[in-house]
Order: structure tokens, then C-alpha cells, then sequence
DNA sequence: TCAATAAATGAACAGTGTTTAGTTATGAGC
DNA sequence: GCTCATAACTAAACACTGTTCATTTATTGA
């Protein structure tokens, strides 16, 4: 039996090799110009070695995925010391950017990549990829319940914030950000941040000043 | 002359049927599985041929984009025939998630592809592509003006609104829809606006009613 | 030591983007 | 009409790619 559990631990040793390999390949030169060879010549195999580790080459994207799902996943409990909910909100989602500025292979492959989300979240159903998702879910939740938000579908208030936090950090990987002066990426992360939820108090400050001057009530109507 | 501009325009008819048949196969069979091969054999050519009118096919996905984004700017300008800056740059979001979500392999190669945003904001510098960033800017500018916004640096909030929107096209484009029940996207899209846009309604809904009682002034202090 | 099993590979296959040498069509000047 | 330069086009090849498979090499239990 140990002999048997020497095997085994060869092999998961084997494939972590082959990731990690992948991985610091596709980190220095992107995934496009990472070839199955190049892998396999990297730790001096032949090519078809990988095969016996890995279906394909999806495959290895397709577990650097997971891993990827797992590290963001501690980035975001391990920042999640907040008693505020929507402080913890907030924390979450400059965690989140940061893990995909400081990841963004990781994060082109996770969330970006063609296929990248559906196939995780689909095949891989309610295991890693979701944990993060329900973290959001549950902080949006709390605070529903102590009145920091509207109650509305909680799905669709995360998805909310969940597009928009994807969306910053998505266009700046994709290289927007040369679209501004020189001064760091962080200020504009900040300053969006910041212009996203200042925006409703000066609507509204504005809009009580109007309230206390006519009396004129909310409509709740679709801009 | 007059023949030498027949010249010209066939040349520029091939190039329009390349662009048309490449597009094409693209939409039916998505960019990966497209090759040169595949869209010259569709216009009776031989695959050198092809490289007689455009440089390789990175040349092809790059005026694709162009015309992508002459599409969308159409799209805006036709939908921005609003009196208020703050409807019109609702409508403007809105008609961008239209247009990700009806030319999905339009979206993809213009904001979500590898290379894709910077290459064309950068080369094609104060071109196509900017166009319709010059409008949401512009948008976002009258919205300061008239008060509706809090006045802040135009291009972070700019970009805010445009991660926003991105974020939500690029998610529901990867396939994030799956998470949802059966219910349509557009609710999810609506919703998920709405929830941005009433999120501060309700926060300084109940501000107000601390403010009125203990007179606590906001802080402005980053939650 | 020997058969059986596992691990690794060389060589090939079908496919890719791209180049080049060579062929075919076109239009101008005689 | 006939030449001839120019333009349009292509067959064939090149250097790659992911992947498979027959074959070889190494490891193990009897």
C-alpha cells in the first residue's frame, strides 16, 4: 500500500509540476505563445508526457482556473475582518480588483478568457468558483437586513456589484488605463470607487434640498 | 483613371467581402474556430490570396474592430435624443449593453479579446473607438454642470460608469446568465441598474432621518 | 530472474498562419 | 493583331500547433 501511495503522490506531484510550470509560462509570455511543447521542454519531458497527466491542454487551463478560484477565495476571507457590512462590502471589492491587478493571468483566465466563468461555474457546480460569489451574496445580504441597502433581489444587487468591480478591473487589465496621464492606476480605482457611491449622497443632497424647499416626493421613476 | 479607380474600388470590394465573409463564419463559429483557410475557401480563393489584401490576421480582427466601433457609436448617437444629461447617459448605458449583448462577437473582439481595447485605442490614437468615450465624457460633463453629479475628475467618473456597464455586458456575455433562473436577462440588466442608481436614494433616505434626529453630518470618510 | 505493469517517448497526423516562387490574367503601346 | 510589363492569383512549401499511438524503457511483484 505505500508503494501505491508513493505512486500517487508522484503523480499529483507530476501534475503539479506540469502547473506550475504552465503557469510561470504563461505568466512571462501570455497564454497565446505558450505551446504544449514548450511546457514539456521546460521540465524536460517529451511532449506526450503531458498527456498522461492531463486530457488536454484545456485541461491544464481548466485547473489553474480552479487554483486561481481558491486564491482569490483567501484573498477575500483573509481581508473579511470588518464588523460593517458594508464596510466589509467595500473592502471586498478593492480585494477583489487588487487580487486581479496583482493576478491578471490568473484573472484573464478565470473570468475573462473565452469560456473561462461558465465552464467553471457550470461543470464545477456548487463547488470552488461559487464560494466567492456567496461571500458577496451574503455580505450584500447583511446588509439588506440592516437597511444599507434597498431590498431588492439579492442575486441581482450582486450581480451588480459584481459587474462593476469585473468591469474595472477587466478594462484595465485589457490596457485602458494608457488612456490616462501618468499618475498610478490606484487613484482612478479609488476615485471610482469613491465617485460610485458619493454619487447617490450629492444626488440625493440635492435632491433633499429640493424635498425640504417643495415637498416634491421621490417618483422611484425609471430615469 | 477611370480605370485605375475600378481598380481601387474592386481592391476595396475584395476586402469588403473578406471582412464580410471572416465576420460571418465568426458570428456562426466563433473567432477560434475560424481559420484562413476556412474564409477563403468560402469566397473561392486560394488562402494566399487573402494576404494580398490584408497583412495577416491580426489585420482582419483590427478592421473588424474598427467597423465595431462605428457600429456602437451609431448606436449611441441614434439613442441620445434626450433633453436630460442624466437620462441621456442612462439611455447610453443602456443602448451599450444592447449593443454587447445583440453583437456579442463584435463585443468580444472590440473590449474583451486579448489586445483588443489597448490596440485600438492606442494606434489609432484620437480616431474611431474613442468617439464613443468623447461621448459618454461629454454626457458625464453636462451631468456635473447641471448639478446631477458630484464634481469630480471627468475621467474617473467616466471610467466608473463605463466599468460599470462593462462589467455587466462582459459577465452576461462569458455566460454568468447561467447563475440566474429562467427569468430573462433583461430584468437582471434593469434591475442591476436600478439598484446602482436607487442604491444612495436609500442610503441617504435613511442619512436623512439620522441626520434630522441627532443632527450627524456626513463624513465623507472612505467606508 | 522473469513476466507484468507502468512510465515515457519518437514519430507521425491533421491542422494552423504565413511566405515564396511560379503561373495566369489584364491592359497599354505598337 | 501582337508584344510585354504589371497586376492578380495560386500551389506548394515552411515552421509551427495540439494530439495520438506504437514502441521502448523503467519499475515492480512473484
Amino acid at each position: 500500500m505505500s508503494i501505491k501511495e508513493r505512486k500517487e503522490l508522484e503523480k499529483s506531484e507530476m501534475r503539479g509540476l506540469i502547473l506550475n510550470t504552465a503557469m510561470n509560462l504563461f505568466l512571462d509570455k501570455g497564454f497565446e505563445n505558450i505551446t504544449i511543447r514548450n511546457i514539456a521542454e521546460k521540465i524536460d519531458y517529451s511532449p506526450a508526457t503531458i498527456y498522461l497527466y492531463f486530457k488536454n491542454k484545456d485541461d491544464i487551463l481548466f485547473t489553474l482556473r480552479k487554483i486561481g478560484f481558491e486564491k482569490l477565495y483567501e484573498h477575500q476571507v483573509s481581508s473579511l475582518k470588518f464588523d460593517d457590512p458594508l464596510k466589509r462590502l467595500h473592502r471586498q471589492g478593492k480585494t477583489y480588483i487588487k487580487f486581479a491587478l496583482e493576478n491578471p493571468e490568473y484573472y484573464d483566465l478565470m473570468f475573462i478568457m473565452r469560456g473561462a466563468v461558465a465552464r467553471t461555474l457550470d461543470i464545477n457546480n456548487c463547488d470552488v468558483g461559487l464560494d466567492s460569489y456567496e461571500l458577496l451574496k451574503k455580505n450584500v445580504k447583511e446588509c439588506m437586513d440592516e437597511g444599507l441597502f434597498p431590498r431588492t433581489d439579492i442575486d441581482v444587487a450582486a450581480f451588480a456589484l459584481w459587474s462593476y468591480v469585473h468591469g474595472i478591473a477587466s478594462l484595465i487589465i485589457r490596457g485602458v488605463g494608457i488612456m490616462f496621464p501618468e499618475e498610478g492606476i490606484n487613484d482612478i480605482i479609488e476615485g471610482s470607487l469613491n465617485f460610485m457611491l458619493k454619487f447617490d449622497d450629492h444626488k440625493n443632497r440635492n435632491k433633499k434640498k429640493l424635498d425640504l424647499s417643495n415637498k416634491q416626493k421621490t417618483t422611484g421613476e425609471n430615469i
